[in-house]
DNA sequence: ATGAAAGCGCTAACAC
DNA sequence: GTGTTAGCGCTTTCAT
């Protein structure tokens, strides 16, 4: 195999301008210490031979890579993308990752790391070591994983939490997943609901709860009841199915259901359905996510919108800011969702 | 800020191990001239330090870099990213991609890269002197974007063209569109369907009259007739509803309908529910490339399946095959798709 | 404000 | 078989 060289580097650059390495060095980085004219000469040059700096160079002389890298849990990723349920979780991370990241010059590299076995820790280290990135972010089962948290800390690698409240290091993000319950109940309240049902996801996910406690708290504060209106899932079709034939099998049945995640949503849909009951006239339903399968259900659904390119867009930010030692807001830093109104939802029957 | 050094380098190793760094070296490269003594004796090192050699180090020595860089066209993504109309396209490349380059040590970085604009080749040329990937792998648009291939071809790095049929230098490696057109039409006409029209794309794309090609040279062979059985769209919703229109709105309606992707076949399905035809008892409907939407519509939807993860997987493959210099396959490789029934297909009413 | 020299971690080329 | 040397492209000292 021939060897592959840098077909332009500094020295070209710095032969071309006739100044010293060092000089171009200065004004590729935007260093003080140039004379503007200087600095023109240099950026001509450059220009002209179509320049660029080697990643490995940089990384190599101890400086920046230049390199983010955005972890995701491999088992679930990868059923993800096998099931082609039009799960868009690592379309959003790239949209919100990578755009932030090339307006700073940074790349995003997207990892797979699998989080269940034992030697996460060696695997994470390996990809470290490998690529030398300038920053991590992790998303949740990772983010709140003590072993991944500490090893991040002690190599001094500015990293964040997606999902996680924080506690220990890392720059932790959360998307506001306790306003968007109450969003998504308050729209229900102001429809003229009363009796609002929960289907609640799995309790391995901090944030199933915080969901809970959304749509709990708007409920209160109206003085209606929650008394028998939650059924807990785990994300899946299946959980979701057996969560509203519980709720609707109750006899003085909710008129509406909010289910914490797409997939429990569709299951909520189609087990109305099998019961002969229309939505929405005779049952609100409102998503949780806002997947691209919920703008091709019959009725379409109306949903809250979780914010992941958003969220990481910020992780990207927070951690650039970090490694240049600026100041970060407190946190954690909370990501206001959306909510979409579709055809799910209706002033109930009698109201 | 701290300046992060690699934590354990090749050094470490050699000393550990009390042997030189070329011999670790070998070790770490799989290479010959190693007794197998010494062999597991440095091995034993590497496992006991958890060394793992830097990516930017070794790219540096005019090694390999480990890294395959895989090119996506930045607006028509980001649209679809943004649109979330659950197209998995990028899903699906890095499932076949990032297994198969973990299968090799290598790694898989997503690119989006501006075909439209005429700094192509700059854009280009600065990723690949930042990142110094291994390989290429170019989708359509790019794939048969001459300024593109030159480039590539000049700065000798391997790379692979998918969709494309070849020509100039590059492994071209396509998806079967003409057989399996002729699957999807064979499907039905095994059905008992005569009149069989079809939905061609927008002709910007040479897999557009692929397609067109198989449903043709099917009906032929079959002695069934084409004429006026053609409807030209964009790939677009609008562009299908359209096209539609125009085969349901002929005297002798045709009994099926194939679409050349997805989201022409929704446009497709809409129109007919409008037109009070129901799928499948009065109309049959084939939609190609089998993105998740098709199992959340109603019904939900026959396909052809387009192998976007297994043709990015043998990309991968030959790329690094070339690389090594090991002999490739005749081109172009024509990887072969599927065909998922659903409930959008059955007899014609009158068969 | 600019330049010179040293070194990052690794591999290719060559010596032994 | 194994070790030694040089150098990849860049940034960090440290001079000037």
């Amino acid at each position: 195999m021939a060897r592959r060289r840098q077909a332009v580097t500094i020295k070209h650059v710095a032969a071309d301008a006739g100044v010293s390495l060092q000089t171009v060095s200065r004004v590729i980085n935007d260093e003080p210490n140039v004379r503007s004219a200087m600095k023109a000469r240099v950026q001509a040059s450059i220009d002209k031979l179509g320049y660029v700096p080697s990643i490995a160079a940089r990384r190599m002389s101890g400086s920046r890579s230049y390199l983010i890298l955005a972890i995701n849990d491999r088992d679930r990723t990868i059923a993800d993308w096998t099931a082609r349920q039009g799960t868009d979780w690592v379309d959003q991370m790239l949209l919100g990752g990578m755009l932030k990241c090339a307006e700073y010059g940074y790349r995003l590299i997207f990892e797979l790391v699998d989080t269940h076995s034992d030697h996460v820790e060696r695997e994470l280290r390996a990809t470290i070591a490998a690529l030398q990135p300038d920053g991590v972010i992790l998303t949740p089962p990772h983010s709140d994983n003590p072993l991944i948290v500490r090893l991040l800390e002690r190599q001094r690698i500015p990293f964040a939490r997606i999902g996680s409240r924080g506690g220990g290091a890392g720059i932790a993000l959360v998307m506001d997943d306790e306003s968007m319950a109450r969003h998504a109940t308050r729209h229900l309240i102001d429809l003229g609901h009363r009796r609002i049902a929960f289907i609640a996801g799995s309790s391995e996910y901090p944030l199933s709860q915080w969901r809970v406690d959304g749509w709990e708290s708007e409920m209160r504060a109206a003085g209606l009841p929650t008394a028998g209106l939650v059924a807990r899932g785990d994300f899946t079709y299946e959980s979701g199915a057996a969560a509203t034939r519980q709720l609707l099998g109750h006899p003085d049945r909710p008129s509406a259901i909010i289910a914490s995640n797409d997939q429990m949503a569709l299951a909520a849909l189609e087990v109305a359905r099998e019961l002969g009951i229309e939505i929405p006239s005779q049952l609100s339903l409102v998503s949780f996510d806002n997947t691209p399968i919920v703008r091709f259900t019959q009725p379409t659904l109306t949903a809250v919108d979780q914010p992941v390119a958003e969220t990481v867009s910020r992780a990207v930010e927070m951690i650039i800011k970090a490694q240049r030692g600026e100041k970060l807001p407190p946190q954690p830093v909370i990501v206001a969702g959306g909510f979409v109104e579709r055809e799910s939802t209706s002033a109930p029957a009698h109201g």
